[in-house]
Order: C-alpha cells, then structure tokens, then sequence
DNA sequence: CGTTTTTGACCCGCGC
DNA sequence: GCGCGGGTCAAAAACG
C-alpha cells in the first residue's frame, strides 16, 4: 500500500550517501543544463584552459596533445607582445584577441566572426578537415590566424599611424604571416599525423576486438551462435551506432516511435496480437511481430512474444528494428525500496510471480505521459532490477533525465552491438570490455535473450585496480575528488558512463539531441539516426564515446545526477558478481525492511534476463 | 474523492 | 492440442 511515492522520493542510504551528497547539489542542477547543451558548445563555452584540458582527454592518447600545445604558444606570445609597445599594443591586442578565437575550441562556439573568417580563409582547410572534430579544430584555428592577420593588415594600412609604426606593424605582420604559414604547416602534418595514429589505432582496437571476441566466445560460449549469419566486421558495425539509429527510423519521431514501440509494451516485440495498427508493413519480414504501435499510448494488450524475433534477417534494417523493439536495458541495484527513484512516475499495474522465483515481478508503467512506452518490472527486495523496455515519450524532469539517458544509451549500445555484428555475445564484451574495461562485470549484456538485454549491475564495485586502470576518464570529469567515486558509487556510474558515453558519442556524430529536456530525450535517437549513419568508422566512434566519457562536462553532471537518483535507495554492499545475484538476495532477505512497507512484496532474485541463471 | 495498488482472470506465444 | 509462463486488464480495495 505505499503508494508509488515511494519510488519517486530518493532515500539516500546511510552508506551510500555519504559520498554521493556532495555530488547531489551539483549535479542535479548541473545536469539538466549540461545536457541540454550540445557537447560542444560546452567546449566552447569552456574557458581555453578547460577546453583545453577537456580536449586533451578526449582525444586519444598522443594526437591530441599536439594542438593543445600550439594553442597555448601562441597565448604566451601574446602576453608578451602586450608589454611592449604603446603602438604595438593595439595590434597585438587585437592580434591576442585574435588569437584567442583561435582557440580550437572557439570553433565550435558558432561564433560569427569565426564563421565569416573561415568563409574567406580556408574553405579547404575546412573541407579538408574531414568529419572528425578535431581536425576540424585544428584547421580552424590556424585559418582564423590566418584571416586575422590579413584582417589586421588592412586595418594598421588604415590606421593613421606614423610610417614608422606601420612599417613596424608591417614587418611583424609579415613575421606573423610567416609564422601563421608555418603553423599552418605543422598543424597540416599534425593533422596528417593524427590521422594515422587515429588509424593505428582503431587498427588496434580491432585487433583487441577480435581478440576479446575470441575469449568472449570461449567463456559466454555461444549463446548467440545462430545469429552470426551476417558478419562483417563486428568490430566496426558494433561501433556504428547511426546504423542502428538510421535503421530505426529516420525521423526523429519515427525513431522514437519504433524505439516505443518496441518498447512498447509489455515488449514491443509481441504483438502479434494486437493491432496492427501501424502496420509496418513491410517491409521487414520480422515487423509482423513487432507491433509496431507507433504510438504507444494504449496499453494494450499486447502480449508478447519474445523469440521472433530472430535477428537473422539479412537486412540490417529489419535486424534493427526487430532489436530495438527487444532492448531491455536493466539497471541492477541495491535498494530497499520497491523501486528505483529515478525521477519517473510509475504505476504499478500488475504483478505476477515469476517462474521459479519466490518474489513477485512487478509491472510499471510510466504515468508522466499517457502514452509514454517506458515501463520497467521490479524484482528484488535488496537487488532492485529495473528493466526499462522504450523510451519516454514526453519531456522528463531533470531527475529521471539522468536514468532515461543512460537507459536510452545502453539500449542503442545494444542495439548497434547486437545488431550490426549480428553476433551478441561478441559485442557484449566488446562493450564490457571497451567501452567500460574497468568494469567489464558491472556491465552485462546478453544477447543470447530473448530480448537483447543490457544490465547495469550497480550492485557491484569495480575494483580498485580496474578504476585505476581508467583513471582519466572518470577522474577528470568530476570536479569533485575521485575518492567520491570509489567503490559503490564508483560502481553506480559506470553503467551511467556507459550509457552517456554512447550518448555522447551520437552527439558527437553530430547530432545534437534536445538538450533540453526535451521532449524526447530520446527522441534525439531520431536525429542522431540521420546524422550517425552519415558518419561513423569504428575508430571516431570508439574514440569520440571515449573522449565524450572523460571530457564531456555534462557528462560529469549527468553521472552525479544519475547517482543520486539511483543511489538514493541504494545500499552499498559486498561486491558481487553478477553471477551471484541470487546468493546476494537470499542474503539480503533477511533485510526484508521494503518487503513489510509494501505489499508488493517485490523480491525476488530473478532476473529476467537471461544472463542472470534465474534459478 | 481521486489516485494508486492489489489481485484474480484473461490473453497470447511458445515448447512439448 | 495442451500446458506453462509472461504480460496485461480491470474491478475492488486501500491510501492520502
């Protein structure tokens, strides 16, 4: 009889809180913002200094220092050249302000005198600079010298300076241009540079892919054997999460749409039975299945059945759509309460025992929108297992922002990784293992399901090595000491690293969702479709969701903000495997504190996922 | 009184 | 075809 409240309200746990309060503050307020902001503009917007710092991390390892170095060069002679001369001054004012927009950073700032500069100096360099972020940084700062300089030059030639002075000015402008050539010059090779060792290294990472694939085989084994059929490189198909997104729908709201439909209900897959409204008609073999409500507004009565959805269909797009109805992203947590606060309102409309587990499942359904898709199913007494199946439909507050981004992240993870390489079990570890090497068990996916499922176990605490192993990225962003990340609460952000990792990184591809709060945090997939499939090699998408983890401020807040609201109730405890679910509940039984306030009586070890042995 | 939760029944798909 | 299990509906009860 407690009512849902409940959920809503976040109780912060002795133990668990200690660290994360600190972080709360920030971090709700922080988040929201940060997220409306495009990643970036946050870069922009950033002092050079942070920028600078922010670029450094993002990028990977050696390439991106090099720029850093050039930037802060030049701000050195430009304090310089301000104590000279009187005369000299004013152009060297200018000429530091100049510069000032050099910064790499500037570029992104949309600033309009960069933008008019660009457009007379360097259309090449600009289209030169390929896609890739940061070459384009790279070029834009030399052009905008470039442009400066001549700029600065027609303006001393106005200037009612003596001859002296404007020979003076003159001679140090053609000293400057010299200089501004060079640089160009070297920034050219760095960029050539950069794209080699931006090459080696997504080399390399296919290479640690194939190798990781390989273990992975050997120990998940092959639950996912059918689903090879397609195979190309999995490696790269898995990192192409515009694939997944373009297939899901072009539109931003188609993408919503299917992505809710999929989610949907009760599992989006199913619906054979009910309406086929929408219709996919077509195309895709598999669609029949899926229901493919777009609107999901009624509850209805699909049912579900989970295993058509094979992902055997050779087009991708089916593949894709018939995953992305089927993602389940669960969030494994500890929490005495029947559930997690993650911002949302949920009503509880049925429950039911689960096979072989002594505790009954429940059924959520977000109440924020009527037609809002999203609906998790409790378990657990002490282990809160929260699957989330669609996306909002309507805007979240700023707390559930932070879960819905993971959520939505981690399941077009999945999808791309399922999908795409048509073989989940590589991908899984692919991601456990790349995108969160610190915390390849925190992170589970299976594929092998019947519906492709990511669990973020927060449940369990990285060890201290494998947090060391990645100091930078999640040392970085916080500008609260790392210590707050240790042990539970570091554990709580990896799956929220995760997640906005790959959400950052469809924002890097150039979308830009609604930051907003949008409506549709989710509803950015769509966006992001359209632009993804445009770009994406496997390296800047790796690279870019790795950089996006360290670098991306938003990131920092949205990982706080996520904490807290998943933290709230959640209990820090032993570390446990993933595996050992089950033992953890039975332990915590005797916990029983949320049991006797509600009736619910959620408890239960079982995992739906079929990556947790269920019993 | 309105909203939420509870709970039994029903629907549907899948496996045998 | 039958049984099982997952998921949902909807009336009744409980709660604020």
């Amino acid at each position: 009889m407690a009512k849902g409240s409940g959920g809503l309200s976040i109780d912060s746990d002795p133990i668990a809180t200690g660290g994360f309060f600190l972080h709360k503050p920030t971090v709700l307020t922080s988040f929201p913002e940060e997220n409306i902001n495009p990643k970036w503009k946050h870069l922009a917007a950033t002092s050079a200094t942070q920028s600078m710092d922010v670029k450094a991390t993002r990028s990977p390892p050696s390439t991106f220092q090099f720029p850093v170095k050039l930037i802060n060069t030049n701000e050195h002679d430009h304090d310089h050249d301000h104590d000279p001369d009187s005369s000299l001054p004013s152009d060297n004012r200018r000429r530091s302000t100049v510069i000032d927009e050099m910064d790499f950073f500037a570029d992104k700032k949309h600033d309009v005198d960069r933008m008019t500069i660009i457009n007379n100096g360097t259309d090449d360099l600009k289209d030169s600079g390929s896609p890739d972020g940061l070459e384009l940084n790279l070029n834009t700062g030399l052009n905008l010298l470039t442009t400066n300089t001549s700029s600065e030059q027609s303006t001393v030639d106005d200037g009612v300076s003596s001859n002296m002075e404007d020979k003076r000015a003159k001679s140090e402008l053609a000293v400057l241009r010299a200089e501004v050539e060079r640089m160009k010059e070297e920034n050219l090779r760095l960029k050539d540079m950069l794209t080699h060792v931006t090459s080696n290294y997504n080399a390399l990472q296919m290479d640690l892919i194939t190798l990781l694939q390989g273990q992975n085989s050997h120990h998940k084994d092959e639950q996912h054997d059918g689903k090879n059929k397609d195979d190309g490189i999995v490696p790269r198909q898995f990192m192409d999460l515009g694939l997944v997104a373009a297939t899901g729908g072009g539109d931003t709201e188609d993408l919503s749409l299917s992505t809710s439909e999929g989610g949907r209900r009760r599992d989006p897959t199913r619906s054979s039975g009910n309406n086929a409204e929408n219709n996919n008609e077509d195309g895709t073999g598999e669609q029949d299945k899926k229901g493919t409500d777009q609107r999901e507004e009624s509850p209805d009565q699909g049912r579900g059945s989970h295993k058509d959805a094979r992902f055997n269909s050779t087009k991708s797009v089916d593949q894709t759509e018939a995953t992305i109805r089927k993602a389940r992203v669960s969030v494994r947590a500890r929490s005495e309460d029947a559930t997690i606060s993650d911002g949302c309102q949920w009503r509880k409309y049925g429950q039911k025992m689960a096979k072989g587990n002594p505790c009954p499942r429940a059924y959520y359904r977000c109440t924020m929108a009527a037609g809002c898709p999203v609906q998790r199913c409790a378990e657990d007494r002490t282990i809160l297992t929260t699957t989330y199946e669609g996306n909002h439909s309507h805007p979240l507050p700023p707390a559930a922002t932070a879960m819905a981004s993971t959520t939505s992240s981690a399941a077009r993870m999945l999808l791309s990784g399922s999908m795409s390489s048509t073989d989940g079990p590589m991908n899984s570890d692919f991601l456990a293992r790349t995108i969160l090497p610190c915390s390849s068990s925190l992170a589970t996916i299976s594929a092998s399901s019947p519906f492709p499922t990511v669990t973020l176990d927060l449940t369990q605490n990285p060890s201290p090595l494998q947090l060391l192993k990645q100091p930078i990225q999640f040392q970085v962003p916080f500008p609260n000491p790392p210590q707050n990340l240790a042990t539970a609460s570091a554990a709580a952000l990896l799956p929220q690293i995760l997640g906005q990792a790959l959400h950052n990184q469809s924002k890097s591809s150039g979308l830009q969702m609604s930051q907003d709060m949008q409506p549709n945090r989710l509803g950015h997939q769509s966006q992001s479709a359209l632009q993804q499939g445009q770009q994406n090699s496997l390296a800047d998408s790796l690279t870019t969701a790795t950089a996006a983890i360290a670098a991306d401020p938003n990131f920092t807040a949205a990982l706080a903000a996520a904490i807290t609201s998943i933290i709230g109730g959640a209990h820090q405890n032993n570390i446990n495997s993933i595996n050992n679910v089950q033992t953890t509940t039975s332990n915590n039984n005797s916990n029983g504190n949320i049991t006797t306030g509600n009736n619910n009586s959620y408890g239960h070890n079982k995992i739906t996922n079929s990556s947790f042995p269920s019993d």
